[in-house]
DNA sequence: TTGCAAATCCAAAACGTTTCCGATAGACTG
DNA sequence: CAGTCTATCGGAAACGTTTTGGATTTGCAA
């Protein structure tokens, strides 16, 4: 059994009060038994219960990380993964911790996520990777609970958001493209479910129509974000437009999949094919030939995400919609 | 503020003890007040405070995931993210949850890993992606707190391991290029602090004797486990010894980065060059030549894991190593 | 010496559960 | 009818903190 407070107020000759106000620092105790206390609960390896701490101060110093069909997803941590990074670090630096919760959470113990989020006292939440069409997520954002969306436009009381902005992420992609000379470029976007999608669409018509090109419905191919998708995309659309010259992927493993039906098909990339990618993962600046795409702020989107929960939790900050800037990034497929 | 067992227990006109004991399906209370409270808990939107629970049931039930050097990682979550689904799931059927807790969370507290643990009352830790030489990891394999490692042999009283045979692994490797015709087989091993890494190598060597082929030092490249590594590895082998015909790689990633380097210098892979990478990670599919690789059973290492930190606690089983056993998965680049 | 403010300290309540132990009532046994 | 057993319930302690409000002591000026 671990030492408690009572264990360490004894030992020092102070009553818990006095412990309590020692090692957290308040003024009103004396600087002899402070230094008493503190050589007491290092010599008993004292380490205060944050459990009982939850308990009375009415706050859990935890934030969960909702995911949906966490287990079903194949492609999405080349994306997730840097965005935990930077929620887990700036959370720590604020003083919270991250816990995971998913589908599978709540399905197991036949509680929606907002109940998990009630019985575990969470602070806050920040959702991530969740479709559109989940049911249980409105019931999260709807609730008094402090959140905040990834990727996906929510905004209420206690709600907001941090996404890229997408349109204009698309449109670089399109600009660039149509600065290349292009003008037939295709567009292979990801799960039509994802507000992103919605986005880049957007963004990939304006693109066109800024750059003076038209608007063909039949140039754009729906896939899902995968590999496999991006390798499918391109086929397509090449046999409805076999005089198509660039290519926009809405994601960076869709267009590395891409690049492979380019090879399968000995089509020379860029120099028959341009390609241009979404998100700068990892492996797009060692594809071959590297891929040119449009970089997003990833860890900066998890910073933000984790700034802004813990913001509305203090009230010291509205929610509100983030939309970080994203960058084109020009490589070897253009 | 969210409602208590005592409203609950107002409401529904009975004591405090009997609505504990009714939610929580105990057989001395009958059948009349226990739809009754149940009903009332339902209405009142009663969550009991798994806080509160924590505190006097002396449990937590969340478990802890301790990954080092997490921001720094740029590459283990093609490995590490499918692990975590595994444990999460089967965590969360055994009821309980996982918290993230990583060298940056400990570092800004300036407490160690076991602090952290011991503060928030962990049930148990999974530890994972931990370097050999992490001097805080010692700390938290000698307490008492039950704990799983990931792929490093480290076994205690109260701590276990699974991991993949990476030598039977390995040795996979070899065997299947030795019985391909290739005489002469490159290793680009990754980090060598990981445990991995010295299991890999003993592997490849015993693989080679076990063929009648001869041991050259010369002949292993250490890297990273990086696609960069990769590529950098195959540069080197090839640079001392051009009449080498095959490589192994210890990760995927780093087998990509060899074909890519392959295709810069048109060297044709199999036909000239073969390759067999390490891991299965869902690129090793789609990559061109696909990769023939060793698998790993990524998602139940993890649920292994999760079994098995479970299973300490309840002193149900001893702590012991696992070791599952990979896959030969023969693609084209052999 | 007295009075008063400041500096230290402590007892006890509170947080929301679970559980031990005892109480009550009815049913059954002899 | 007395006694025992079972079914059902409640009181109160316990878990390990924080915090309120007051108590005690000290220092210093009047």
């Amino acid at each position: 059994m671990p030492v408690t407070i009572r264990e360490v107020a004894k030992a020092a000759g102070v009553s818990i009060t006095t412990v309590s106000r020692a090692l957290n620092g308040y003024s009103d105790v004396g600087e002899k038994t402070r230094r008493k206390v503190a050589l007491v609960a290092q010599e008993l390896n004292y380490r205060p219960s944050a459990v009982a701490r939850s308990l009375v101060m009415n706050q859990t110093k935890t934030i969960g990380l909702l995911v949906s069909e966490l287990t079903r997803d194949r492609v999405g941590h080349f994306f997730m993964f840097q965005v935990m990074y930077g929620m887990h670090d700036r959370l720590a630096e604020l003083g919270y911790d991250l816990i995971l919760v998913s589908t599978t959470t709540s399905r197991q113990r036949l509680v929606s996520y907002l109940d998990f989020c009630m019985e575990r006292r969470l602070d806050g939440v920040i959702v991530m990777g969740i479709r559109l069409d989940d049911p249980y997520i409105q019931e999260v954002v709807d609730s008094p609970l402090p959140s905040v969306v990834i990727d996906l436009p929510l905004l209420s009381d206690h709600c907001g958001y941090v996404t890229t902005d997408n349109v204009h992420g698309a449109k670089l992609a399109v600009r660039h493209l149509a600065g290349r000379g292009h003008r037939k470029i295709g567009f292979v976007n990801g799960y039509s479910q994802a507000a992103v999608s919605r986005d880049r669409k957007r963004g990939y018509e304006e693109g066109l129509l800024q750059a003076g090109l038209g608007y063909d419905e039949t140039l754009i191919h729906e896939a899902d974000f995968t590999l496999q998708g991006g390798s499918d995309g391109l086929k397509h659309l090449l046999q409805s437009h076999p005089d198509m010259t660039a290519v926009f992927f809405a994601s960076d493993l869709m267009a590395i999949g891409g690049l492979q039906y380019a090879r399968e098909l000995s089509i020379r990339v860029p120099e028959e094919l341009a390609i241009v990618g979404y998100d700068d993962i990892e492996l797009a600046e060692f594809s071959t030939p590297s891929l040119t795409t449009i970089r997003q702020k990833r860890q900066e989107m998890g910073m933000r995400a984790a700034e802004m929960v813990v913001g509305i939790m203090k009230n010291r900050a509205a929610p509100q919609g983030i939309l970080l800037a994203p960058e084109l990034v020009v490589r070897d497929t253009t």
